[in-house]
DNA sequence: AATGTTTACGCATAGCGTAAGCATG
DNA sequence: CATGCTTACGCTATGCGTAAACATT
């Protein structure tokens, strides 16, 4: 088994069109086709059912596709970890202004630890923590569930009730609180955090944010209504958004992640400064 | 990163030597010499120290070969597992002779339960079963510790003591219990799990066995003795070997193991009935 | 008819082999 | 001085692009 052909596959697999995949491949299609039809033959599986418009996939395909990305990431994160093999140094996945101030605290407990090496802290954008780690880019991260625990293990950093952001003009926004149905958001009645996840990433990649300020800009102006973990409202203030408890909304979870198979030192002592010797 | 190189680069680690390396890549040498430099430069790390006769990893290049095993196992496993997902049928690796008469137990008990799907037995070598599991050649393995646990999950099936299989005519062979410091064997006073497998594996690979009955064979004629578990010796009783009893020799530990990040259905199952619900 | 996958054909280049160079034990 | 890694050079074959055919909506 070859990776291109793998990349290749995963590329259809996911836009579910040919050309489209060959474009973000920067190939042209004939070729990506007949990879495609060479790894079939190599597996001896349909990876496809296809007709000249509409490409969908087969069981066979299915797999490959979770196990592909598996094979793929090992195979990103042995080149990274190699390369930074040369000077160690640990390297912290964070989404900006996601910690609520709790990063300062992690980076000096760690610092304090016999175990600590030099540290450096990768900010990324929205979902990107968890890859990061996963492609060997960064050795943890910390992350909000919920998130796709592939090859990661996690320790709880944090617990915290959630707030809504609203504009201060808007109707509770002088509330004491307020119940998730209020909101006016596409919920039923006991919101799940994965709901609310999939309304956040909604959100996001409809406006095309990149970061708080951008989420806070929009509420200010009315565009939207969301929710925030309390210490993230607390630790950027606004003079046009108001932030307002909303008691029966999931609890937001913050997680430090690290790769399973890590017998690291440095990242045990990491781990142990964020998650508070919870062990 | 792709993966020929990194095969290249395993090969190379393995061997510490390329000439080695390139035969058992197929290839000739000098391709291979240049394929690990172009590596090195594309990591923009170094991987071996060479002088004309002396090939040793760096430290780059022994965090590269750690990680190119997990991510080229996860290459195989991602062809493997599609090919076999045409047809799902589930595969339990089992290393000829070492159930010790469980196994029959085990594939009547999963057949029993509702999650069950056809299975089949696939018989291995000594020391491959996890392997073939890392692979997606097999769905799980009943392996002897200690063994590479990488990327695996396991779970305890049987604990039992150890005998010494002798030549009949061994001035020990007659006794009702013997010591491991009596047996001759190059151990010292507590003998650890992993010090037993490091013998077995030194026995195997200078004998060149592929299988119990061999051992045995050795055994009656005075090449060599051995500790194997309880229920083996009992279940293949031979007249030239008696089996006595080695009370202070670590007991045998047979587990089942699967890949970690499986969720099928069928899997579990096949571990409940081999673990006997201990859950 | 228009969109999107596939087949046909010609070309560039990645990767291999042979032969010779060179450094080290 | 012999073993074994490396450089030099020429070739094969894998894999790409363009053009055109074909099937489906």
């Amino acid at each position: 088994m070859e990776s291109r052909p793998l990349r290749y596959f995963v590329a259809v697999a996911e836009e579910l069109n040919f050309t489209r995949a060959a474009e973000r491949l920067g190939i042209s299609a004939p070729p990506l086709s007949r990879a495609i039809r060479a790894l079939e033959a190599e597996l001896g599986a349909v990876l496809f059912e296809r007709t000249t418009h509409s490409v969908a996939l087969t069981p066979a395909g299915t797999v490959l596709l979770e196990q592909a990305r598996i094979a793929l990431d090992a195979l990103d994160a042995a080149g990274h970890r190699a390369r930074r093999a040369v000077e160690p140094k640990l390297v912290l996945a964070v989404k900006a202004d996601s910690g609520g101030g709790l990063l300062e605290g992690i980076l000096a407990g760690y610092a304090a630890d016999p175990a600590a090496v030099p540290i450096g802290v990768r900010l990324c954008g929205w979902g990107e923590q968890a890859s990061l780690v996963r492609r060997g880019e960064a050795d943890a991260a910390l992350v909000h569930e919920p998130f796709d625990h592939t090859g990661l293990d996690a320790e709880t950093v944090a617990v915290e009730p959630c707030v809504a952001a609203l504009p201060v003009g808007h109707p509770l926004a002088a509330r004491e609180a307020v119940a998730v149905a209020e909101l006016g958001l596409p919920f039923s009645a006991p919101v799940s955090a994965a709901e609310l996840h999939r309304f956040q990433v909604g959100i996001v990649e409809r406006h095309g944010i990149r970061d708080l300020s951008q989420i806070l800009a929009l509420v200010e102006l009315g565009e939207l209504v969301t929710l925030l973990p309390v210490s993230v409202g607390e630790r950027y203030p606004r003079p046009g958004v108001a932030y307002v408890p909303v008691p029966d909304a999931p609890p937001a979870v913050l997680r430090i992640v690290w790769p399973r198979e890590s017998r690291s030192r440095a990242v045990a002592a990491l781990v142990r400064a964020a998650a508070g010797r919870r062990d």
